[in-house]
DNA sequence: AGAGCAGTTGACGTTAACGTCACTGTGACG
DNA sequence: CGTCACAGTGACGTTAACGTCAACTGCTCT
């Protein structure tokens, strides 16, 4: 069964590959208190619940969350001891972002409008060569 | 007519009011060569130009671009002299900025759409009070 | 002349998320 | 036994767009 156990640990390479990360960024993650990978000597290995961490935290920067607003959203999934209201505050905080990008997508979306029409009127007055349709 | 080309002329406390910045703002413009009040003795006097100038700026900021690229736009528009090499190539930025903001959406829309599913997720195992609807 | 305020310059601080070095340690291999 | 590659630990650098602060200068009012 040693061997089964070892296939579940990861050094910091194999995390590298597999996640498309730097060596770098984990152990800045780790000083950050996003991971906390065990220690055999000196070096890292990474387990089966790091890995899920790792995925969450860079599903978080997806949808552009901060990492702190991440460590604190997975320290309440740790202390989740069932009691909800952890889940809560961490939903809590999903809605609030949701909210932000929202609004971000509107703000997005005028600006693009505006750059739309401010090309169009290029063109019209002639001034540069047409585009694409 | 001198109290006239006073009136056209601002101190950089009243282009602050005027346009929401700070003196700091308008100074460090300057350092990166976006702007360039007239100097009497010490102080800066902004010109009607200047103040197009500023109101361009602060359209390409909400337009996402850097300062860099806006010092660059601007430029050319200066040197235009009849030749039109100079606005393609502002179009040609533009187009490109304008190809990065949907791009940029596009990638919104989609961590939207995942936030939104986790969330409904959520509140459909119960795990949560449900939202607003 | 003294007070006070606007304006100026220059230097350093800030935030986020790492990158880049330099230096040390360690296990494996030939 | 040498050395090679990979790990680990600081510490400092980077980018953008300013904020903050200190120390002046200069003008105006009284």
């Amino acid at each position: 069964m040693k061997s089964d156990l070892r296939k579940e640990m990861m050094t910091i390479r194999e995390m590298c590959d597999a996640f498309e990360v730097t060596p770098r960024t984990l152990r800045f993650y780790e000083a950050k208190e996003l991971l906390s990978p065990e220690r055999v000597g000196t070096k890292r290995l990474y387990s089966k619940t790091d890995r899920a961490r790792l995925a969450l935290i860079l599903r978080g920067k997806r949808f552009g969350f901060r990492l702190e607003d991440i460590r604190q959203t997975l320290d309440l999934y740790d202390r989740d001891d069932g009691n909800s209201a952890q889940r809560k505050r961490a939903c809590e905080l999903g809605v609030q972002r949701l909210a932000e990008m929202e609004a971000q997508r509107a703000n997005l979306d005028l600006a693009i409008a505006e750059l739309k029409a401010e090309l169009t009127d290029a063109e019209a007055k002639g001034l540069v060569p047409r585009r694409a349709a």
